[in-house]
DNA sequence: TGCGCTACCGTACGGCGTATCCATAAGGTA
DNA sequence: TACCTTATGGATACGCCGTACGGTAGCGCA
């Protein structure tokens, strides 16, 4: 197996799909690939290109969305396959928003995502376009790293009471006992649990039908 | 000067500012200082706390926004400062939804905008609010994030047209002339560059009202 | 005077990205 | 067959990083 930039890129994936980024070295990777490090230096300038392979890659994973016939349909299912995507590799929503996406699968799934919102009647010039479409991105941007980031400390604190108690519990419960935030308590104590995938769908469907009204 | 938490903070929220979070390490922090490295770590266990410190420094900066009396005006207020700080310390957005903003500072902000925006008539119960609230700062979260982004790129590239004709144009011209993203070419080329300042408040408008109504 | 305690610091370890140089194997030519 | 060229892969090394650890100097107190 003569080693490409592919199966770089896919072993590189696997080792930051368990983890994480930060346990994704260039090293490691090469050892994972059975070469020496600098081996990895002919397939690639940088540890940042190697990155750029691996979002480009999940970026392929996205770009399979079914075409739908209505531009709203097509809209929420990239949007949705990203979500899946990003909750399937984290770390991808560590790099979400934080350099230009500008490998082909991402160009393909800017695209189609800018092809279906131009069809959108409130969408007149380009400039509609371009407003909505960084309003959508932003959104989901977001969105998911948000999610993400709640998965990860409810993942390392725990989601049972017990655990919780002894990690951020203390801090936590002691600054809302100051009555300083109210709102906040009451969002953290009262507020259900609410379905992260509903509340997702929800706002980014209340977010589109306002923005192309 | 004895050293404290808030001098350590500052001292690195000012090297970030220089020489982004990449290039604020413990130890030139500690140089800076005039200290040893580990000094340090008798004021904060990680370096990961030394950036909920930074963070929450610049919460404290945010949490300074005006009072309105309005709770639309409020909240408008609030994050057009979030907007303000981040480009004031562009490492800011590297942070932005990676990590719960949970110090004291970043709380009170969270508590003007859930209080304001509970005021909303469109918001009747607990779940309402933690919706609204989640879609808000994932959008601003988001567009923060892609703001920075996008002035880095254009910092490093120069936005003048030779410089940019020798960087990343030869790759993106290509692959747009491609006839493959039409979409994304019209976006690119006879996208006007919209002020972001207008754009960023025009979609949060939207957004808001959208979601409030 | 002696003693424990605290504040502080120097050193060191393991890991990182990557530049540079070396060994070896493969293949073409005389 | 013998030689030279060229590509392929690897070992080593440099300068950084975060931080664990052990030691020391100064000081309050018995």
């Amino acid at each position: 197996m003569p080693l490409s930039r592919a199966k770089i890129a896919a072993a590189a994936i696997q080792l930051a799909d368990v983890h994480g980024l930060d346990g994704l070295s260039v090293r490691k990777l090469a050892k994972e690939l059975g070469v020496g490090p600098m081996r990895l230096y002919d397939y690639v300038v940088n540890r940042s290109e190697l990155l750029d392979l691996m979002v480009d890659a999940i970026y392929a994973q996205i770009a399979e969305a079914d075409q739908h016939s209505q531009w709203r349909a097509t809209v929420l299912a990239i949007y949705h396959r990203t979500r899946d995507a990003t909750l399937d590799h984290e770390w991808f929503s560590d790099l979400l928003g934080g350099r230009p996406h500008l490998g082909p699968h991402a160009l393909a799934v800017g695209e189609s995502t800018a092809a279906a919102l131009s069809q959108a009647p409130a969408v007149r010039d380009i400039d509609d376009l371009q407003r909505i479409v960084g309003a959508l991105n932003a959104f989901v941007i977001g969105a998911l790293r948000r999610e993400v980031t709640e998965r990860r400390t409810a993942r390392t604190t725990g989601t049972d009471v017990t655990t919780w108690q002894k990690t951020l519990g203390p801090y936590l419960t002691r600054m809302l006992k100051t009555g300083r935030y109210p709102t906040v308590a009451r969002l953290v104590i009262d507020g259900a649990h609410l379905n992260p995938e509903e509340t997702f769908h929800h706002n980014l469907i209340t977010i589109l039908d306002g923005i192309t009204s």
